[in-house]
DNA sequence: TAGGTCCTGTGACGACGGTCACAAATACCC
DNA sequence: GGGTATTTGTGACCGTCGTCACAGGACCTA
């Protein structure tokens, strides 16, 4: 892992911008002038496999637009243990509210796949926000949004029954992001070993896979490489509130 | 408890707003003209103990400011479990991020105490912010900070090594927000039943009780009456890292 | 002082799940 | 293709902590 990467292959994608922000993400409903403002601001570059955007601690020197490729934000405590606190996908910005607030990054940035990352450095995305107020209100409300995340995220794991319900409640958030539903059940692409999905809701990988090996034994999943089906997801859902299991 | 409670006693207390809103919170240091016009807009009123701000899942009316008192956000499973996301305390906001981004307040909120609370209904302030972009800012700022704060409690759920540990980041938490040193140790006052303790951290009230007695007894801390005195921030923090006692 | 209600302290018990250990399966790379 | 690294499946063990149960305290009201 590398501390500070820079870009392994500075090659500027121009397609990538433009598309990605008018699909989704926080700028997709900003007019023209200010996207092209936004887009004059920004660098791109291509990053491998397991390559660091920030680390946890470092004062933030801009914001990353992940135009595609995944990665996840990760927190550490002292002994070594870590907890994905948020995956990232295609569209998704990273930072944000570090380069708002002005304090260190709370979390690390690693990409799970070969990703091209849009970088905007602080000062001039802050004057450009200063300068158009309706940005600097769909950031509040982008804001907003991740917050109620954190919150659902943390209210999970203090109230979840049992480490199933967990895991349950992961897959079922998962189908409703990037789902999509066929005959059989819903399709959810999940390229996520066992050992992150256990860090994303704080248990260990062990019993991950002791729970995904139930799930599938009661047909209430199916896993077909890097994918997950969803056959009974009110079975799932009854398994995540805790109720006797139907 | 009382769904859409209303003022219990619905007299304006005119030094309240301006006070708090100097002093501390979202909007202390935003300029003279701004916060007369934030002061137009609000109402106060004065809540009992337990009166109910606002429930889970309503549609957000405004925003509040708890002029004096205390107050607490819990978010609620199904089954009856509840946690204290966040104890607020004077000058802070409540709902401001469910008013922002129009979603349904993911939390109710309780009054602790009897309470002075400011309520500024949401669609007078949203057009305030779209006025006043340094506002908007200073919100997004906020909510950063908010998230920040989120985040780092869910790391602790999901991270911390046992609920020792989690006691002792919460002790240690809130005396640095709330704690004033002396020369015994750090004062913090404390007026929360292990029952709230317990739900915030996600544990049990005779978990909390228990290790509290623990701590005691290895003069971390010493009780007395609504307040918590830290003997040895460090043993407190070698319990919360998990390291092997100091 | 008596009678509530709420909070606290503690004991006993049991299971959920984390850890260790190892084997099988799969993916990745020259 | 073979060789290595990573991922997955499972068994055994056992500590932690949540649950149930009850007793003693604190505090308020009458």
């Amino acid at each position: 892992m590398n501390t500070n990467p820079g870009p392994y292959n500075l090659h500027v994608i121009e397609s990538c911008f433009g598309c990605v922000m008018r699909e989704e993400g926080v700028f997709c409903h900003l007019p023209h002038a200010a996207l092209s403002h936004l887009n004059s601001l920004r660098q791109t570059a291509l990053y491998p496999r397991g390559a660091v955007l920030f680390v946890e601690g470092e004062s933030p020197r801009g914001l990353f637009i992940l135009c595609s490729g995944q990665a996840k934000l990760t927190a550490n405590s002292r002994d070594g243990q870590s907890i994905t606190l948020r995956l990232v996908e295609r569209g998704e910005v990273l930072g944000l509210s570090s380069v708002i607030s002005n304090s260190p990054y709370l979390a690390s940035a690693e990409t799970l796949k070969p990703s091209q990352v849009s970088f905007i450095p602080r000062l001039p995305f802050l004057q450009f926000l200063r300068a158009s107020p309706d940005v600097a209100l769909s950031v509040a409300k982008h804001l907003s949004m991740e917050l109620h995340k954190a919150w659902e995220k943390t209210s999970l794991l203090a109230l979840a029954p049992s480490t199933p319900a967990k895991v349950a409640h992961f897959l079922l958030a998962w189908a409703a992001e990037h789902g999509q539903k066929t005959v059989e059940g819903v399709h959810v692409p999940l390229n996520l070993t066992h050992e992150e999905i256990a860090r994303s809701i704080g248990s260990s990988r062990e019993s991950v896979s002791r729970i995904l090996g139930d799930f599938r034994q009661r047909r209430l999943i199916r896993v077909n490489g890097g994918s997950v089906i969803i056959l009974e997801p009110h079975g799932l859902h009854s398994v995540m509130t805790g109720s006797p299991a139907g």
